[in-house]
DNA sequence: AGCACGCCGACT
DNA sequence: GTCGGCGTGCTC
C-alpha cells in the first residue's frame, strides 16, 4: 500500500466520537429512568459485520469495551456506534452484560486505523479491533470470576512496577555530516511526509533514528519506534534504554513485543495509550497501539518481512505505519541498507524523500567480498579451499569467524544409495531433514508439518542398509569445522539451538564475551547483531535461493546476504566475506561484491517493469486449503468467474495453481492471484469478491483465505 | 472460530 | 444402557 492508500478515506463504520451521544430514540427507559440504547459492537468472530445489543449508551461511549452474551459464551466486544435502530429484529437483541471502565475508550485515531486495516485487508472490523489489544483487555475470564472482578487495570495499579534496571549513558557519538544532515532533514519534518533512510551497514541509522527522535521529545510529542523482532536484538534494546530513558526517565519508555508477559504488555501498553511513555519501542504488534501525542513513527528494517503477519488479520505494519502516519500528519522514518523495492521505487519517483548515508560511521571499510566459484573446485564437506584458509587465517589473527548457511539440521534429506529412495514426510510433500539429537541418536523431522520418526535401520523401500546423508546442515557443519579446526570454540545459533527461552540470549552473549572462535548459523544470526571481533563471514549455500520460483526471491537474497555481510569488519580493520557459488556470474552476485545496492534495486526494478509485477502492479493472494487438491481446485476455479465483479475488466485473475509443496499435515493448497495496475480497481473488486467468496467456501467445504498485498507467491 | 445439537459404535 | 465420534448450523 505505502503512499498510495494514503488518498483513500476511512469507511463509515461508526462516528468516529468518543463522546457519548444523547440518545433520545431508543427503546424502554431503565429503572433510573435514563433511556436505554442500542449498542453496535464489533467482537472477534471470524463473521463479516457488527452485533447490535441494548444498553445503555451514557455508559458505553464509542470506543469503550463492554462483556455481551454472544451465542452460550460470553465476549468481549468494542461499542463502534450508537445507532437509531438495531439491523436485527428487536426481539433477537440481547442485553450488554458490563460495561468496562477501567480504560478510557479507545480514541477517535484507533478507530480510524483499525477501520482502515479491516477495510484494506478484507476482515472482519472485530477482527482487527480485539486481536490487537492486550489480552487481558479482551479476555473475559479476566473481569470474571473467583478473584478477577476488579478487572486487569485495578489488578496491575496494585503490583508494584518492577524497576527498571538502571544503565549508565554511554556518550552519545558524534554524527558524521551523512547523519546529521539526515537527523536534521527528519526533524524539520513538518507533517506527514514519508522518509526513507538509506543506510549501508554500519553507517550508523540508529544514531539517526536517535537524534530525530530526540528533537520529536523535546518538542513533546511521542515516538513510536518499529523493529522486527525486539526478543532478537536485546542489545538494540539495551542502547535504546540508555540513551532515551535519561531523557524521558524509566516510565517514558515502553516496550512491546510477544515474548513480554501479560502483565509487561499491559503496563507497557497502558503507559503509551495514557501518554506516560514517551517512546514506544516495539514490533508489528505496536503499531495498533494508541499513542495521543504521536510526533514520528521510525520503522527500522523497513524491507524485514517479519513486518507482515502472516496469519488471521495479514497486515503489514510497515504499510500501515505510513497509513497511520498520514491519518496522525506526523513524518515517518523507513530505514534500511537494502530497502524494499516498493519503497525505494517511491523514493525514486519521489513519493518518499530519500536520505542516504553512504559512509561506516565507524572508521572502518565496507567488507570485502569474494566469490568463489564452485564449478570446478574440489570441495571439503561442502567447503572451498579457500574459505577453509581463510577461517585458519582468522583464527590465527584472534577474530572471530561465521559460517553461514540456511539450513538447519544434520542433513536436508536421507538417501538409499541402492535404489534412491529419499526420507518422505507421510504428511507433506517434503523430505524429513535429519537431525542429530542428543547422544548422537538421530531423528527424522519435517520442517513443514514437525513430524518426527526414528531413523530407519535399512531402506523401507528396498531393504539395503547404505543409507546416507545428503547435503549439509547447520549441525553437520558444526561437526566438520570441529574436525578441521581442533581446539576453536564453535557455537551454533539456529532455531534448534535457540528453543529454550533466554538460551539465545545466552549463546550470542558468549560471542560477544569472545568465548566463541567461530559461529555457525542459520538468518538467526545476520539480523542486527553487531559483533565487534568478527572478521570473516563464509556463506556456504546461498544458491538455493536464487533459483527459487518467487519474484522476489533475488531481493530477498541480496538484502540477507548484505546483511549478513555486513556484519564482518564493523569494528576494525578490514572484514572479509567469502561467498561460495557456482553462479558467480549472476547480477545479484554481482552486484553484491561492488555493494551496490542501488545498480541491484534499478536493474531488478525495470525486470519487474517489464513483467508488470510489483510496484507495478498490486496483487491479492485467495489460497484454499482441502483433504484433497481437487476440492480446492474446484473452489478456486469457481472462485475465478468474476461476471459481475466490479472493476473486473481492470483486474486479472490468473489460472488456479497448486502450491509448490502441495500437501502439509495432510491438507492439500492451491491458490488464485488477483492482480491489478490500479489498486482503488483491486480494492473494489476485493470487496465485492470477499463477499462471495464466504457463499462459495460453504459451498466447496474448503478453508480459504484472502491475503492483500502477499510478499509471497 | 467456538459451541451446541444430533444421530450411530465400543465401553463401565 | 451411556460416553463420544465429528457433521451441520448458529451466533446480535
Amino acid at each position: 500500500m505505502n503512499s498510495s492508500v494514503t488518498s483513500a478515506s476511512v469507511d463509515g463504520s461508526g462516528p468516529a466520537h468518543s463522546a457519548p451521544e444523547p440518545d433520545c430514540s431508543g427503546p424502554e427507559p431503565d429503572a433510573a429512568g435514563t433511556a436505554a440504547g442500542w449498542l453496535r459492537v464489533a467482537l472477534d468472530v471470524p463473521l463479516r459485520g457488527l452485533f447490535d445489543y441494548r444498553g445503555r449508551a451514557d455508559q458505553a461511549p464509542v470506543g469503550s469495551r463492554v462483556i455481551v452474551p454472544f451465542g452460550s459464551r460470553k465476549m468481549i466486544g468494542v461499542v463502534v456506534e450508537h445507532p437509531l435502530n438495531p439491523d436485527t429484529p428487536e426481539d433477537q437483541v440481547r442485553d450488554v452484560e458490563q460495561y468496562l471502565p477501567d480504560t478510557a475508550p479507545l480514541p477517535d485515531a484507533w478507530l480510524r486505523m483499525t477501520a482502515f486495516a479491516a477495510r484494506y485487508y478484507q476482515r472482519p472490523l472485530g477482527e482487527v479491533m480485539l486481536p490487537s489489544l492486550p489480552a487481558s483487555l479482551r479476555k473475559v475470564s479476566a473481569y470474571q470470576g473467583k478473584r478477577s472482578a476488579e478487572g486487569p487495570v485495578a489488578r496491575l495499579r496494585k503490583r508494584k512496577r518492577k524497576a527498571q534496571p538502571v544503565v549508565q549513558q554511554d556518550a552519545p557519538p558524534s554524527l558524521n555530516d551523512e547523519q546529521r544532515r539526515a537527523a536534521e532533514a527528519i526533524a524539520a519534518q513538518q507533517g506527514f511526509r514519508t522518509l526513507l533512510l538509506h543506510g549501508v551497514t554500519g553507517s550508523g541509522k540508529t544514531e539517526v533514528y536517535l537524534h530525530a527522535a530526540n528533537a520529536v521529545l523535546a518538542a513533546g510529542r511521542q515516538v513510536l519506534f518499529l523493529v522486527p523482532e525486539i526478543n532478537l536484538t536485546p542489545q538494540f534494546e539495551q542502547s535504546l534504554r540508555a540513551r532515551l530513558a535519561p531523557v524521558v526517565g524509566e516510565d517514558g519508555l515502553a516496550i512491546l513485543h510477544s515474548g513480554l508477559a501479560e502483565g509487561e504488555r499491559l503496563d507497557a501498553w497502558l503507559r503509551a495509550t495514557e501518554g506516560k511513555a514517551r517512546i514506544l519501542l516495539g514490533t508489528r504488534l505496536s503499531i495498533f497501539t494508541p499513542l495521543p501525542e504521536l510526533g514520528l513513527i521510525i520503522v527500522d528494517e523497513e524491507h524485514d518481512t517479519s513486518y507482515k503477519q502472516q496469519e488471521g488479520l495479514r497486515y503489514s505494519a510497515r504499510d500501515l505505519a505510513v497509513w497511520r502516519g498520514y491519518d496522525a500528519g506526523v513524518p515517518v522514518v523507513l530505514g534500511s541498507a537494502t530497502p524494499s523495492l516498493e519503497s525505494w521505487f517511491r523514493a525514486s519517483n519521489g513519493s518518499y524523500d530519500l536520505l542516504r548515508l553512504t559512509k561506516r560511521a565507524r572508521d572502518v571499510s565496507l567488507p570485502g567480498i569474494r566469490l568463489v566459484d564452485t564449478r570446478r573446485l574440489q570441495l571439503q564437506d561442502g567447503f572451498s579451499p579457500h574459505l577453509l584458509t581463510a577461517i585458519g587465517e582468522c583464527l590465527a589473527r584472534k577474530e572471530q569467524a561465521l559460517v553461514f548457511l540456511n539450513r538447519r539440521g544434520y542433513a536436508p534429506v536421507l538417501r538409499c544409495n541402492s535404489c534412491g529412495w529419499v526420507s518422505q514426510c507421510p504428511r507433506c510433500t517434503a523430505h524429513t531433514v535429519l537431525h542429530r539429537g542428543k547422544g548422537y541418536r538421530n531423528f527424522l523431522q519435517c520442517h513443514h508439518c514437525g513430524y518426527q520418526a526414528p531413523v530407519p535401520r535399512a531402506c523401507p523401500s528396498c531393504g539395503d542398509q547404505d543409507l546416507k546423508p545428503m547435503g549439509r546442515g547447520t549441525q553437520r557443519v558444526e561437526e566438520v569445522l570441529g574436525e578441521y579446526f581442533q581446539g576453536a570454540r564453535i557455537a551454533r545459533i539456529d532455531a534448534d539451538s535457540t528453543r529454550r527461552k533466554g538460551s539465545a540470549a545466552e549463546l550470542f552473549a558468549q560471542v560477544h564475551a569472545g568465548e566463541v572462535d567461530i559461529l555457525v548459523g542459520t538468518q538467526m544470526v545476520a539480523k542486527g547483531h553487531d559483533f565487534s571481533r568478527l572478521g570473516l563471514v563464509g556463506v556456504l549455500n546461498a544458491d538455493s535461493m536464487l533459483f527459487a520460483q518467487d519474484f522476489r526471491a533475488p531481493e530477498r537474497l541480496f538484502a540477507q546476504l548484505m546483511q549478513v555481510s555486513g556484519r564482518a569488519g564493523r569494528h576494525a580493520g578490514q572484514g572479509q566475506v567469502i561467498l561460495q557459488t557456482d553462479y558467480p556470474e549472476q547480477p545479484v552476485y554481482q552486484a553484491l561484491l561492488r555493494h551496490d545496492y542501488e545498480g541491484f534495486a534499478r536493474h531488478t526494478l525495470q525486470e519487474r517493469e517489464e513483467t508488470g509485477l510489483p510496484p507495478y502492479a498490486h496483487q491479492a493472494l485467495l489460497t484454499a486449503e482441502a483433504r484433497e487438491l481437487s476440492a480446492a481446485l474446484a473452489f478456486l476455479a469457481q472462485a475465478g468467474a468474476q461476471e459481475g465483479m466490479p472493476c473486473a475488466d481492470r483486474v486479472t485473475l490468473y489460472d488456479p495453481v497448486p502450491l509448490r509443496v502441495v500437501r502439509v499435515a495432510n491438507v492439500e493448497r492451491a491458490q488464485l492471484l488477483a492482480e491489478s495496475v490500479e489498486r482503488p480497481a483491486l480494492q473494489a473488486f476485493l470487496a465485492a469478491w470477499s463477499e462471495r467468496l464466504h457463499a462459495v467456501g460453504r459451498e466447496h467445504k474448503v478453508r480459504w483465505h484472502l491475503e492483500v498485498d502477499p510478499l509471497e507467491i
